[in-house]
RNA sequence: GCUCGAGUGGUGGAAUUGGUAGACACGCCGGACUUAAAAUCCUGUGACCAUCUGGUCGUGCGGGUUCAAGUCCCGCCUCGAGUACCA
């Protein structure tokens, strides 16, 4: 019987969804296990051999542990909601809905066409589970066919994964975001108490206000929390109330400044932004204030920062949350802005000093100058050097900061507002890739020191940053390289307060090396001490204190999209209701647009039924919002929807809803914890369900998430946690991240080339026309070895057969010139540096030797159809005669280079194609075999035939005669009901027959050196899946299979526990096997075979003689020898006296069981 | 700039605690089978020298520790990833 893989996958296939083999138990005697993939995105481009890595390392581990008894929990499901399907939708009109489902479930035009669910080619309709892939139309035929969705769901399954589908979830399907919308709901009714150190619920606020005011609560809440007593919460308003509270809640509105991406239409997160552009798309990101949903994300940094010790998670991961939070360690200090300024004499008050402050300038917002001093003006920066507080010679504010208008003097006016609109006008990417350009201005306000009451000039620049801090800067020129070179820039006094430190060249910002001088208490001190020492008097005076200040930010949770859940929120009086969890989940409108509202709202202000009614708690149309008069109160522009119209509030109790909708990430952020309970209409999940799970045992995904995903989920694990909704608060025990397969593209070559007219009568315009026709049509390209030639020769003339070829091109497309432009002298040239563009072709056009076809790849590129081709050997091929033949040397060879998969790059390698010629079960173990799991390794298609060879040795082993009949001998016992424990015992009839076949076979006990083979890989195996180095086990399977060949070996006792070792790799060929050695049960769930020491005990030892480290022969030894008999018997070598060669040995060193060393 | 990671044959990669460097595969060379090709099987394959036995060199570079270094230590170079005026 031949290896017929693609029937047996698609047996095992249909009888493991069939029969429901990984369906996961929420309560089980068994030990729970918890394997998860980052559940992924569903884009119409399918998936690539990249994309199953991940998962392929999951289902060998989730398996592994089924093997091993666990009660395993492999869940998958989709990212659903997201932008791809929203832009499309922009285009089509298509519903992201349905076009997410397509995805999904395969089958789609490129028109947008809903084909059906599952098509054939002669246009039947099939609802079948598993297409055949041959239906698939690719570029394989020549012409490029690339509308067919194939769809996720038929991709992974046909990979052959062990995923529990029964718990399958999907962040769009409202069943889902109801439990999204319901976690918006808990934050929005929580603050974070800083002394519990916890979330608590907000209505215990309340009664707080009501007996003492705010004075005394210490919560994590906005900066701009106003202080007020009991009284005053008592006079407030209800809506006063509301604004107040909302100050404190873990998800707040806020005007928020925000990055704002026009071309996309919506906010970005700090983590959706590289580079100053956007991730998506790469569009460029500017600074606006708008009002935001926001979660609180920085109550928690210190205990993100503490959680990370615990979770075996990649430390460069771990690096990048830790800078992320970016916890640092100093002081905040006050500085009291002067209401003087110092002149030559010495300081001098007022009316001198008054004169430099006028009251009516346009900058201080109408406060007069007595008011500024009324308000004891201060400037508050944070430092992590407060030791150098003595080496202060100026301050530095962002322009942003808002203190900059208040103490900017007449004479300094202009200049400072003419810098900050400069600043304001620098795109935040400019501002980032020139930072070598010192600029900054004078603000004329001087601050007080607070130690040595010296007046301190006060600067504004943008090397300090609005969002970081407080946005103001002490500046220590002798400390920090950047104070120091605006001071040099600028001409400001530069102290020395380091003893024994020339900083006439740099700043010196060594800490550990650091002894403070000049600075009075602070003299003689190492730099800790000096820092304890200089808060405790900054506190003493009441001008600093101890500070730990965060790089985190509040996340901004609003976006101005459709695609995404819609916010359990309703608008009365401006103030954001929430819609109790009874009513939840609150559906996705209908649109006719997706893009935002002709007055700028985001796309739901398009909805037309999108309102709260209160009474009949339900959606309802808008034209339900009536006012008094009878009025409807139409959406406002803005980000709040409005619900009063000119004074006139709602009088029907019915209010507009919330516009915006969550981030990408709200739905990623309680997945995993769903995936326990996910039909669970009552709850979130049952406590029985999270009790028993409790978190994720191994999370395998991409690294791309680290500040993302990856964060945010912990966040709302914790606040969960704080809840009492789950019992751990870090969901992931331990996290790999997955290496990224790369493409290698193929480039052609086109060669860059102009002519250069010399004499001519014709004008401008007329030239230009034929050039520019003849320059877009007529393009040359040329192999690569041609450009090799150019490269290494410095210039096209010294390839002589090159230089022919492009004459005759020369000539060719001067005889057009003239043809057009009869009696023109034109010379045709290269450019001589740089001289070739490279362009993408789609790698399906190449063969194994690199070679493009060049018919098909003009058919795919019409606009190419008069290009002419150098070949490799010189010759032009202008594509009127027959291509040459591949092969032969004389083909057209791309340029090869290793990128990121991507269908944009032409790249791609599908799976499916991979599936088809060699089997999942191949593609599973070549993946694996290419390199470490978390290392980026290139995609070589052309490996993967030693592991389809390797797969079908494995099945000759099980089949020997003529006709390759399953053969196994023995086995000695037939399995009893003891040995298949945990598998039914009872066999079918079909498998009885099987048992009798094999009685009358030979029975043979298995050789001493099949059994050590198999031990060895038993154990290897089940060390390697421990540490996650797959790579290395498919080389043991080869081995093993390699020796047990050679060994001829067709023993039951071997081949039995063999099938077991492999089925985490190649599941279906070893369900296949299992079924033949006369099993009746999955071998999925089969005892892991057992390592016995005994049968790898060796009584001799073939040791290495190494002299001086050299290792020269080796020579076998009994084991049981003792050093001093190991080294009689290597001097008594005739081979080491031939190397010592008369000599006496110095030392010999006998390690045994290792190695022996002849040193002299 | 800073942080982290990595440099091993023509290629992907092995070498888990310092102990025979290059496992296992791909590719390539040669051979068998075949009219031929494919498939399959066998042999060889780090470089250099040598007819062979064998020898010299060899894990980015330079030094060091050690009987012994891809592995440990010091200094450098290159590449990759992340981060970027974080006070």
């Amino acid at each position: 019987m031949k290896y017929d893989f693609s029937n047996i996958e698609k047996k095992w296939q249909q009888f493991w969804a069939g029969t429901g083999t990984f369906k996961a138990e929420n309560n089980s005697e068994k030990q729970k296990f918890y394997v998860l993939d980052m559940f992924p995105y569903p884009s119409g481009a399918g998936l690539h051999v990249g994309h199953p890595l991940g998962y392929i390392a999951s289902d060998i581990y989730a398996r592994y542990k089924r093997h091993m008894g666990f009660n395993v929990l492999h869940p998958m499901g989709y990212d659903s909601f997201g932008l791809p399907a929203e832009q499309y939708a922009i285009q089509t009109g298509q519903h992201p809905k349905n076009t997410t489902e397509i995805n999904i479930e395969g089958c789609l035009d490129r028109e947008g066409n809903i084909l059906s669910k599952y098509v054939n080619e002669d246009g039947s309709i099939e609802n079948e589970a598993l297409v055949d892939t041959s239906r698939i139309v690719t570029i394989k035929d020549g012409n490029y066919h690339d509308n067919i969705i194939k769809g996720y769901r038929r991709q992974l399954d046909q990979l052959g994964f062990s995923f529990d589908w029964s718990r399958e979830i999907r962040t769009s399907d409202p069943k889902y975001y109801k439990w999204t919308q319901w976690i918006f709901i808990q934050l929005f009714n929580s603050w974070y108490n800083s002394d519990s150190d916890k979330a608590e619920p907000i209505e215990d606020l309340v009664p707080i206000f009501e007996k003492d005011g705010n004075a005394n609560v210490n919560a994590v809440c906005d900066d701009d929390t106003p202080n007020f007593s009991a009284e005053e919460w008592g006079a407030f308003s209800s809506k006063e109330k509301q604004e107040k509270l909302l100050k404190y809640r873990l998800t707040y509105l806020a005007d928020a400044d925000v990055n704002w991406c026009p071309a996309l239409g919506t906010v970005l997160a700090n983590d959706e932004i590289v580079n100053g552009v956007s991730e998506r798309g790469g569009h460029p990101v500017v600074r606006k204030k708008m009002t935001q949903w926001m979660m609180r994300i920085t109550a928690y940094a210190q205990r993100l920062l503490d959680g990370l010790e615990k979770i075996d998670w990649p430390q460069p991961l771990k690096d990048s949350q830790r800078n992320w939070i970016g916890r640092s360690e100093g002081a905040s200090v006050s500085f009291r802005v002067l209401p003087w300024v110092p002149s030559a004499g010495g300081k001098t008050r007022s009316p001198q000093g008054m004169g430099s402050f006028p009251d009516e300038s346009p900058l201080n917002y109408g406060e007069s100058f007595e008011t500024r001093l009324k308000a004891d003006l201060a400037i508050e920066v944070f430092t992590t050097r407060p030791d150098t507080i003595f080496g202060v010679s100026f301050m530095t504010l962002a322009p942003e900061h808002e203190q900059v208008s208040k103490i900017t003097t007449t004479e300094h006016k202009a200049e400072v507002e003419t810098y900050i609109e400069a600043t304001a006008k620098r795109s935040e990417r400019d501002r980032m890739a020139d930072v070598k350009t010192i600029t900054g201005a004078f603000t004329g306000a001087y601050a007080e020191h607070p130690f040595t009451k010296e007046p301190i000039p006060i600067w504004i620049g943008d090397y300090v940053l609005a969002g970081y801090g407080t946005g103001a800067v002490m500046s220590v020129p002798c400390g920090d390289q950047r104070d120091y070179d605006f001071a040099k820039h600028f001409g400001i006094d530069i102290p020395n307060i380091f003893e024994g430190i020339d900083i006439s060249e740099e700043a010196f910002a060594d800490k550990e090396k650091t002894v403070i001088a000049n600075s009075d208490f602070l003299n003689g001190l190492p730099y800790k001490k000096a820092v304890k020492k200089a808060i405790a008097e900054l506190e003493t005076l009441g001008q600093g204190e101890g500070r730990i200040n965060y790089r985190l930010r509040d996340a901004v949770f609003s976006r101005q999209r459709y695609w995404g859940e819609p916010f359990p929120v309703y608008y009365v009086d401006g103030m954001p209701q929430m819609i109790a969890d009874e009513h939840l989940p609150i559906k996705l409108p209908e649109v006719e647009k997706y893009l935002p509202t002709e007055t700028g709202e985001p796309p739901l202000g398009n909805a037309t039924e999108w309102s709260w009614d209160t009474n009949r708690n339900e959606v309802v149309s808008n034209e339900n919002r009536v006012v008094s008069n009878g009025n409807v109160i139409p959406n406002g522009s803005g980000e709040r929807s409005r619900s009063t119209v000119e004074g006139q509030t709602v009088s029907n109790g019915v209010y507009p809803l919330e516009l915006n909708t969550m981030p990408g990430w709200a739905g990623s952020s309680q997945y995993f914890n769903r995936y326990m309970d996910p039909h669970n209409d009552d709850e979130i999940f049952s406590q029985e369900a999270i009790n028993y799970w409790q978190d994720v045992d191994l999370y395998i995904g991409g690294s791309e998430h680290a500040t993302g995903h990856l964060l945010y989920s912990r966040f709302w694990q914790k606040f969960m946690f704080d809840k009492g909704l789950v019992p751990v608060d870090e969901y992931a025990k331990k996290l790999i991240n997955q290496g990224m397969i790369t493409g290698t593209s193929a480039f052609l070559l086109r060669l860059k080339y102009e002519f250069y007219i010399l004499d001519s009568t014709y004008s401008n315009k007329e030239v230009e026309a034929v050039f520019s026709e003849i320059v877009s049509t007529k393009q040359i390209f040329v192999s690569f070895g041609i450009k090799n030639a150019l490269e290494e020769s410095e210039g096209p003339k010294e390839f002589q057969k090159l230089r022919e070829s492009l004459d005759g091109f020369a000539t060719g497309m001067k005889g057009i010139i003239l043809e057009k432009l009869p009696n023109m002298d034109v010379r045709f040239e290269l450019e001589s540096e740089d001289f070739y563009n490279p362009i993408h072709a789609d790698i399906s056009l190449i063969n194994s030797s690199n070679e493009l076809d060049i018919q098909a790849f003009k058919n795919w590129r019409p606009e190419y159809q008069d290009a002419i081709f150098i070949l490799e050997d010189g010759e032009i091929y202008h594509g009127n005669s027959l291509p040459p033949a591949e092969g032969r040397g004389g083909g057209f060879i791309v340029s090869r280079e290793v990128e990121k998969m991507s269908k944009s790059k032409y790249n791609v390698v599908n799976p499916d194609d991979i599936v088809k010629e060699y089997g999942a079960d191949s593609l599973r173990m070549y993946e694996m075999f290419l390199g470490p799991l978390e290392q980026s390794k290139p995609w070589n298609t052309a490996g993967i035939t030693g592991v389809h060879s390797f797969l079908k040795k494995l099945w000759k082993l099980y089949h020997s005669g003529l006709n390759n009949e399953f053969k196994v001998t023995g086995p000695t016992t037939l399995p009893t009901e003891e040995s298949e424990k945990g598998n039914s015992p009872s066999m079918t009839s079909e498998a009885h027959k099987k048992e009798q076949g094999r009685e009358q076979t030979e029975i043979n006990e298995p050789s001493a050196e099949s059994l050590k083979t198999l031990h060895k890989t038993i154990k290897k195996v089940e060390e390697d899946i421990e540490n996650f180095s797959f790579n290395t086990s498919v080389s043991t399977f080869m081995i093993c299979v390699n020796e047990l060949t050679a060994q001829k070996c067709s023993s039951w006792e071997i081949l039995e526990p063999l099938a077991i070792l492999v089925s985490p790799y190649a599941p279906h060929i070893a369900e296949e096997l299992w079924e033949k050695l006369g099993h009746s049960e999955s071998i999925a769930t089969a005892p892991f075979p057992k390592f016995e020491e005994k049968y790898l005990v060796e009584s001799s030892k073939e040791y290495p003689i190494s002299f001086n480290g050299k290792t020269r022969f080796t020579m076998e030894l009994p084991l049981e020898l003792d050093k001093r008999q190991i080294e009689e018997a290597v001097m008594a070598h005739e081979k080491t006296q031939q190397q010592l060669d008369g000599r006496t040995p110095k030392k010999v060193i006998v390690v045994p069981g290792k190695i022996v060393n002849i040193v002299g």
